[in-house]
DNA sequence: CCGTCAATTTTGCGATCGCATAAAACTAAC
DNA sequence: GTTAGTTTTATGCGATCGCAAAATTGACGG
């Protein structure tokens, strides 16, 4: 039994269960399943889940470390609130960090990249004039790793994710609120722009239009969305 | 009894032990007690410690979700060997990060705020003198998030945290390397410049210097700093 | 002295237990 | 019906157990 002749299948993942259930409660938040104050018990997590409350523990400890779930005072975790003041601090150092991914995407932007970047925008439009708030919110999140994710920079990428950790979970909600009215994001619409900027090599232009991006979303949020 | 006449006591503080061993663990990153490459198994630092493994695995997630500690395949934790390239993208990093703070700071830093600036400003300096390599990195490190504490961001300086957390531990022993010559550091030592920058309530400029004072320092571990 | 294979120990990981405290539900008195 | 007090349940936290896989050690042959 000396000889075993490999057939060529990779292994199985069966990633710990710790890191699935990171990956579920994570996604839960992103996609705003979690409203904002609520109490996120290990015990309750774990039976849903159909696990010990051990690598429940471990997904939210991690969540917190990240600041994207709050610690009570008696332990418990919690989604915390919303408010204007960190919604607006949190896209002052978005405006940051993404820019400055940006203006160094152009130089890690190939051909395909730059043509997968279009297909997403397109996306983005289509998803905006059919009012599907899901899918806009997730081709946003794509359009913009992708771009995020040609810097080059695994540190400043691993910023601008802990950043998203915490303002996504809010979105969704933000959107439900009024009316599912995404027309008025058509307006606003720099994603074809930015791809041409990132085509013509233009730093600059294209971490200008990203930052009017933000800029224009938050101040769109700040007037129609509703905090709490 | 039911009336109890509080004494004014404030609660015994009495962390969580998980808190503590994280605390403990950072301080030991931070202050370079733990090797590059080295693993950090639960049960050995547990029976360190004289706790069970529990709080230790919740310490050394947390540090990884922060990107101090790397999981191995295994699922060990290691300290991260620093390299010439993860080391230059972390300042790249930086400097997109702390200048910004450095230039919101202008608003939160009150006359007490400066005074103490000043102060650890001089200790800076003196440390270099002293050839006091320990004290150097923490008057650094004091002065630094002095300024960055003053920013007014939240989410900006727990990102600036988490960059520190990924450098720190290497700082001390690049500076054991050249045979604990500071006083070439003496020469771009910015630090009362900074203050004064601060003081007349100069956002560019100060900003400008902390990113001087941050390529400076960050050439001169290129150059004299081993990597491996 | 070095490489190989087996035996032993270590280690990550998840489950379960126990304790103390916090939250909730219930009861009783007015 | 409301509130104070009591019981019950839920929950965070740490310890311990068990298992499987990995790492280490040791013996043996070249």
């Amino acid at each position: 039994m000396k000889e075993h002749v490999p057939i060529g299948l990779g292994p199985i993942a069966s990633q710990p269960l710790r890191e699935q259930v990171y990956e579920r409660l994570r996604h839960a938040l992103m996609s705003g399943q979690i409203a904002p104050g609520r109490k996120l018990t290990s015990r309750k997590l774990a039976a849903e889940l159909g696990t010990s409350d051990m690598p429940v523990r471990s997904a939210l400890m991690r969540l917190q470390a990240l600041h994207a779930l709050e610690q009570l005072a008696n332990g418990s975790m919690t989604l915390p609130a919303m408010t204007r003041d960190r919604f607006s601090d949190l896209m002052t150092t978005r405006l940051i960090c993404e820019p400055a991914a940006a203006r160094r995407a152009v130089d890690g932007l190939d051909r395909a990249g730059l043509v997968k970047l279009r297909q997403v925008a397109f996306a983005l439009t289509a998803s905006a004039e059919d009012q599907d708030i899901d899918a806009y919110l997730l081709h946003n999140h794509d359009f913009k790793f992708s771009i995020y994710a040609a810097c080059g920079s695994p540190s400043l990428l691993f910023l601008i994710e802990t950043l998203w950790l915490q303002v996504g979970p809010f979105l969704r909600q933000f959107s439900g609120q009024f009316d599912n009215d995404l027309r008025g994001i058509l307006e606003l619409d720099y994603h074809d722009e930015i791809v041409n900027r990132l085509e013509e090599r233009d730093a600059d232009g294209a971490a200008e239009l990203l930052a009017r991006d933000i800029r224009e979303g938050y101040a769109f949020l700040m007037t129609h969305g509703q905090f709490e």
